[in-house]
DNA sequence: TTCATTTCTTAACTTAAGTTAACTTCTTAC
DNA sequence: GTAAGAAGTTAACTTAAGTTAAGAAATGAA
């Protein structure tokens, strides 16, 4: 399981056996089932996720509905806000699968920075590419129509289609089940 | 104007004398007039932008429509996408209105974070802000209406509503200009 | 397996956004 | 100051999303 997480990282520094293991003396891999929430509304945290493979989910809730606003898969990570902010969370992180997670709060992060600079070389690149692409999502968001982002989202992440309740990839969308719904239907007929 | 600007640095670490002088020395600042574009889709270009005064706006052109996603103001910077993936721009960068901005690419950085360390320090704060900012912008956005994205964008940034023509400002919040003229005389009429 | 709950779909109706176009108002360059 | 162009508003019409509700399908727990 660790190959997984060495794999990706090797795409951004090299690592040598010792720094292998202390990485995996810290023990950060954990298991969760599908349905675990790993972070409620309100509540404070200091961990981060990163996902080695399952599914997690954010969603606020807003007037008593789930609004679902980001999906996190294999080799994706997430600091929850509240970790950064450390005010009680805005909204809740759950697993839309069973997840392998590896899981890490800043003392952590501080203590292996210490040991090994070059994962915080790693961070800087890896947060700067994080918020190009983020960026540029929220751009294709504001610019395109639902109907457009379904399509772009059945282009760039066909797997979330699969895999995560529609209801919920309704709402990832900006709009209601039902439009969701009705929108499918209407490109079903199209072709 | 430097005052402007160390004002700001102030915010996250302490200079002393030689470090503004070499922050001046870079010769950073400069003057634009209202209308000037500084970055065109499809160029390369590897100058990041600090707003001391004024305002920048980005947008793409697409189907011949000009869709604007973002508008920087005072103490707001802007490294457009293509200085990190060195690829041609997808978006325009223009300004609003005159400006007085700060301009930086990567060699002055390297060459002031090899003398001044705390600078680099400062970049990845301010880099971990703004993605904390942008994520939670854009969640704000999915998950509310056209309505509620002008209210909220009249609590949270008024002075745009008054310095930003109403056509740039209504592809900001995803809809037509003639979509938001209407929306703002139901508003009207409702109070 | 069965029953309860959740999710998904469909439909009818309401509301608001997109589109096209005409007209007014505002800018700005000459 | 005037004329041309840009920006903003309004209106009529089209399209699609929100809402409410009902029923079908899928899921999960006992």
């Amino acid at each position: 399981m660790q190959n997984i997480l060495f794999d990706f990282i090797s795409r951004y520094v090299d690592l040598n056996e010792d720094e292998k293991n202390a990485l995996i003396e810290l023990d950060i891999f954990k298991s969760f089932k599908k349905g675990t929430v790993l972070l409620e509304q309100g509540q404070k945290s200091s961990d981060g996720y990163f996902v080695l493979e399952g599914c997690l989910r954010t969603y606020y809730v807003i007037d008593g509905e789930e609004k679902t606003t980001a999906f996190y898969t294999e080799l994706e990570g997430i600091t929850p806000h509240c970790v950064l902010t450390k005010e009680p969370s805005e909204y809740y992180v759950t697993c839309v699968e069973d997840c392998i997670l590896s899981v890490a709060n800043p003392d952590m992060e501080v203590e292996i920075f210490t040991k090994f600079p070059k994962f915080e070389k790693m961070c800087m690149v890896l947060s700067e590419e994080l918020l190009v692409k983020q960026q540029i999502d929220f751009d294709a968001f504001k610019t395109s129509s639902p109907e457009q982002r379904y399509l772009n989202l059945l282009e760039k992440r066909p797997d979330l289609i699969q895999r995560v309740p529609q209801h919920q990839l309704a709402s990832f969308l900006g709009i209601t089940p039902q439009s969701l719904s009705r929108l499918r239907a209407r490109l079903q007929k199209k072709r």
